[in-house]
RNA sequence: CCGGAUGUGGUGAAAUUGGUAGACACGUCAGACUUAGGAUCUGAUGCCGUAAGGUAUGGGGGUUCGAGUCCCUCCAUCCGGACCA
């Protein structure tokens, strides 16, 4: 009997999906049974594109599986859920384009991901399924916003609170500050707050709100028509689609994340996330710590007026050589003097011409003088006050006291416009390159002199705090998230606008997201909502919530997914509790983590779940990359050697060019490389073309089709196109002229061509559907070789090179089972005998021997993640039986349990076949016995004069003594020694045995 | 520029605490069984050398009886953040 995959497979998922084995249910309170440990095992869902699965995303999904099943043979209650992150950009952009529903379009993607993950053969609950753009769902995501919109943060019990606690507290107290001067606007007495009206009393409270709505600077992407949150901008574009942002006032929901800030960097440290991940969250954060200072200005204009720096380093005050205010610094105008106004009116006028990405682009010096002085409060010097871009308005006060011998920015400032530089630091400063020390001992720091720079912080802080102008002061980098944006695919906020006051919706939630004709946005900015004459005379909230939001909570929902009383009882989030381990991608370091962290943290303040850090362990895939292959052009002639990223080459352009890719390429690869054996092919220059040719996928061909191209892209006929039997050049096809080395050569151009890896994307044609590896290898193949890859945390690329090993594996792996036909023939019927070989006889010391060393290894493996390793581990075991010859039911039926978690499918059907009536699932991992790999004894390093050296094996309580004698009786040493009695033999670190002859 | 990670055969990669470097697999070569091989099995395979032997974990230096592993330094690649005061 062979190894068929195809029906095994279709097989049990059928069976699993009937019987509902995956099906897991929480603990009833009053059942009597003992509860079995939990474990919660969290992939990141996936947002259901129209390209439906590749081979990388699979990588976190399938050492998540493993994981989950292992951890159920070991006895636990294994949570292990999937959904989808439905609602976002996309699917309203291809509604733009097509005029579909984005309901239709998800609908059908979410199903095609579903039949794609269920082929891979997952052990989801799909009972258990949530999807964010589901009005079950979402109601719930409306209402945790409103708790974070009627909760504000306080700062004595730095928690969240309901917002019903201040306004009482209002009522009777007022908000007068603790010592000094209240201030007007800031500050009011319970009469005051009594008499206001209810907008001002609604204005004040906005202040508070955890979930707020206020006017601010926003980042606006005017090709997708919305507000983007800091962290889906990268480098002055759009995350999705690399369209410009720029900066917009706008009305704007936000999230009051910044009084999250402590508590989300105080969490990392109980977290289990790799470092790079926690370093990569606290520097968004961005916490420093420092000093608000007050100097006096003096200019012609104003009097008592003072401007407030924030500075990290107020050990330097003496330093200051000028100051430097953003040219958006509202003192700008009132402190310019006359000489100086037509110079700053015309820098400020520069600055707005220029694109923050121009500013990031090419960092020019430049600035402008005021005209105006501030006065160092302890010296009483004159510091020139300058404008400049490089102080950003949107960080600390929007103004830098600038100290050049410390600071590289000032420096280059002072030496740009000639500021004469006040060295403080002595011999750390060269003159040349300022130096950012701590350690330099102050000089010509008036009462600071002779300190080291770390401990006169706290001397001028002290300082500056007695004579009531600067103090300690924390800031943030982070800034509070954006919360809406003017699109349609989202969750519609529960909220009201009357008289210019927002307020909670009274109706019963879901708010359900109505239909609308179009998807083009509403008037002034506004969502497409604001097309809706019946939304807007209600007066909802025309903004929806972001894709965040949605998913910020969804781990909470999977525990109780069809609860319509609350989004998760309390019972049950207390049973589940953290997720003890969430594997997903990096790219969500800074958005999603950070944001369903808070969210998480407000929920526990508000006592509605009891921990506030949602993962417990966070495990980062790698990236799967696909692997490209581009066709260079070059003019002229070429010179073998020349490096692929040498300056002499360009990328050829290809017809189809996706939004946003600015030099588009053509590919001339695809998936099917199995049967190619030339490792010519892997050379990048020496590629003969006819081979990339012939090794062209099927389903590249339509890509790759050139009439289309060129109608759909009819600007696009000067470019280069390339198909794997001609190209398209100067308006003309040729078919590729003779060649040897694969290069070829037209009249002036040179064509090769190379592979590179890069990200798998629908846009760079590189995509491989698992789909069609199971098609040829089945599923428990594909699960083992992504596996067996590399660790799952690395980025590789996607080669089906290694595949063949795996597959080989499992046939092997059958073979301990049942004896192959003699003559499986390609495609024949077979012929031979369909026999089980496996027998009932007891196991020799050398089978067991294999069997326990497999048992410790993998398990080993599997706890560490180690999925590499541990696919290495099977193959190793099959391989000794093999060569032992063993078919033993008492080996093979562990064995079998130890697979079931990689393969399940082989291992469910073998185990059905061997007369076992239940499921594999439920059956308990088998223990590790130490007496069959003489686990009593252990090596020990031998080394002889310490040079020469070998191991050997003594018993683990060995006396010093005994492993002296055990030295000389040891055939190894005997070896090495070649009858020379040693003169001593040294047991160093209880580890080593060194014998000196 | 700053921060993080990585660097081992022709290839993907192993090497729990410092202890026979290259497990396991791909590929390649040779052989067996075959009408056939894209099935299966056996053997070889880091590099140089016929061999004995030498030499090898990006380069250089250090600690150690012993370093892929620890320390210093330089180089390369990848990822992240970048005018953050």
């Amino acid at each position: 009997m062979e190894y068929n995959f195809r029906d095994i497979e279709k097989k049990w998922q059928a069976w699993w999906k009937e019987n509902k084995v995956y099906s897991v249910s929480n603990p009833s309170t009053s059942s009597g049974h003992p509860v079995k440990p939990k474990f919660y095992v969290l992939d990141m869902f996936p947002y259901p594109s129209g390209a439906g699965l590749h081979v990388g995303h699979p990588l976190g999904y399938i050492a998540s599986d493993i994981y989950s099943r292992y951890k159920r043979l070991k006895g636990f209650n294994v949570l292990h859920p999937m959904g989808f992150d439905s609602f976002g950009l996309p699917a309203e952009q291809y509604a733009l384009d097509t005029g579909q529903h984005p309901a239709e379009t998800t609908k059908k993607n979410i199903a095609t991901f579903k039949s794609q993950l269920d082929n891979i053969g997952f052990c989801y609950d799909w009972e258990r399924e949530v999807q964010t753009s589901d009005p079950e769902y979402y109601r719930w995501t409306q209402w945790i916003f409103l708790q974070l919109f009627n909760s504000y943060f306080c700062h004595t019990e730095k928690k969240a609170l309901p917002i019903s606690l201040l306004i009482k507290k209002y009522e009777t107290k007022g908000a007068m500050p603790k010592t000094g001067e209240p201030i007007p606007g800031k500050h009011f007495t319970a009469e005051q707050w009594n008499s206001f009206s209810e907008k001002e009393k609604a204005d004040i409270l906005m202040r508070r709100r955890l979930a707020y709505c206020g006017y601010g600077e926003v980042n606006w992407c005017e090709a997708l028509g919305t507000v983007l949150a800091n962290d889906e901008v990268v480098n002055g574009v759009s995350e999705r689609g690399g369209y410009p942002v720029v900066k917009k006032t706008l009305r704007q929901w936000y999230l009051r994340i910044t009084e999250y800030a402590d508590r989300l960097l105080e969490g990392l440290e109980k977290v289990d996330f790799s470092d790079a991940m926690k370093e990569m969250q606290s520097n968004w954060i961005g916490k420093s710590s420092g000093a608000e200072i007050d100097f006096l200005v003096k200019s012609e204009k104003i009097k008592d007026k003072s401007l407030r720096v924030y500075t990290t380093r107020p050990d330097t005050i003496f330093g200051i050589d000028f100051m430097v205010i953003a040219p958006e610094h509202e003192l700008v105008e009132s402190i310019t003097t006359s000489d100086q106004k037509t110079a700053v009116e015309e820098y400020i006028t520069y600055v707005k011409s220029r694109s923050e990405r121009e500013r990031m682009a090419e960092k020019k010096i430049t600035g402008v003088f005021t005209g105006a002085y501030a006065i160092n409060p302890f010296d009483g010097r004159e510091i020139p006050i300058w404008i400049s871009e490089y102080v950003l308005a949107g960080y600390g006060t929007g103004a830098i006291m600038a100290v050049p011998c410390g600071d590289e920015r000032d420096h280059k400032f002072a030496k740009h416009f000639n500021i004469s530089i006040t060295n403080i630091i002595g011999e750390y400063y060269n003159g040349e390159e300022a130096n950012p020390t701590k350690e330099a001992v102050l000089q010509n720091s008036g009462f600071l002199n002779g300190l080291v720079m770390k401990g006169a912080m706290d001397v001028v802080i002290a300082a500056l705090e007695e004579k009531g102008i600067g103090k300690r002061k924390v800031n943030y980098k982070m800034r509070d998230a954006a919360f809406s944006r003017q699109r349609y695919w989202g969750e519609p906020f529960p909220i009201v606008w009357k008289d210019e006051i927002a307020k909670e919706w009274t109706g019963k939630l879901p708010l359900v997201l109505p239909d609308v004709e179009k998807y083009s946005p509403g008037p002034d900015g506004q969502g497409p909502l604001a097309n809706i004459p019946e939304w807007v005379a209600q007066e909802l909230e025309t903004n929806t919530m972001p894709g965040y939001a949605g998913s910020s909570w969804y781990f909470l929902r999977y525990m109780d997914p069809h609860n319509d009383q609350t989004f998760c009882d309390r019972n049950v989030s207390d049973y589940w509790n953290q997720v003890d381990l969430y594997i997903g991608g990096t790219e969500h370091a800074v958005g999603h983590l950070l944001y369903s962290r808070m969210w998480t943290k407000v929920l526990y303040d508000l006592d509605l779940i009891g921990y506030d850090e949602p993962y417990k362990r966070l495990v980062n895939q790698g990236m799967i990359q696909g692997l490209s292959q581009i066709a260079y052009v070059k003019k002229g002639d070429f010179e073998e050697g020349t490096s692929r990223s040498g300056r002499n080459t360009f990328r050829v352009p290809m017809f189809s060019n996706p939004a946003g890719t600015p030099q588009p390429k053509l590919q001339l690869y695809s998936a099917d490389l199995i049967n190619d054996s030339n490792r010519d092919y892997y050379k990048p220059f020496n590629i003969p073309i006819e081979l990339v040719a012939r090794n062209i996928h099927e389903s590249s061909k339509n890509v790759l089709d050139i009439s289309s191209g060129i109608q759909k892209y009819p600007q696009r006929l000067d470019a280069i196109y390339i198909t794997f039997d001609a190209f398209f050049y100067e308006g003309e096809w040729k078919t590729w002229s003779e060649d040897e080395q694969g290069w070829v050569i037209t009249e002036e151009r040179t064509f090769y061509t190379a592979n590179e890896v890069e990200k798998m994307s629908k846009s760079k044609y590189n995509v491989v559907n698992p789909n069609d590896i199971i098609l040829s290898y089945g599923a428990d193949t594909f699960r083992m070789y992504e596996m067996f890859l590399g660790p799952v945390e690395m980025s590789k690329p996607w080669d089906t090179k290694g595949i063949e090993g795996v597959h080989r594996f499992l046939k092997k792996f059958w073979r301990l089972f049942f004896k192959e036909s003699n003559h499986p023939s390609f495609g024949g019927a077979g012929g031979g005998s369909e026999t089980l070989i496996v027998t009932n006889d007891e196991p020799t010391s050398a089978e067991l021997k294999v069997l326990h060393h497999a048992i410790r290894r993998i398990e080993n493996d599997t706890e560490r993640f180690s999925f590499n390793t541990g696919v290495s581990g099977f193959m190793i075991a099959t391989n000794e039986l093999t060569d032992l010859k063993c078919h033993k039911r008492k080996i093979l039926e562990p064995l079998l349990i130890l697979l079931a978690p990689y393969a399940p499918h082989i291992a469910e059907e073998l185990w059905q076949q061997l007369g076992n009536e239940k499921t594999i699932l439920d059956q308990t991992y088998p223990v590790f016995i130490a007496n069959y790999v003489a686990e009593s004894s252990k090596e020990y390093p031998v080394s002889i004069n310490g040079k020469l050296r070998t191991t050997m094996n003594l018993a683990l309580d060995a006396t010093e003594e005994e492993v002296n004698e055990l030295t000389l009786e040891n055939e190894v040493v005997k070896k090495w020694l070649e009858g020379k009695p040693p003169k001593k033999i040294i047991f160093v670190k209880n580890k080593m045995i060194n014998v000196v002859v």
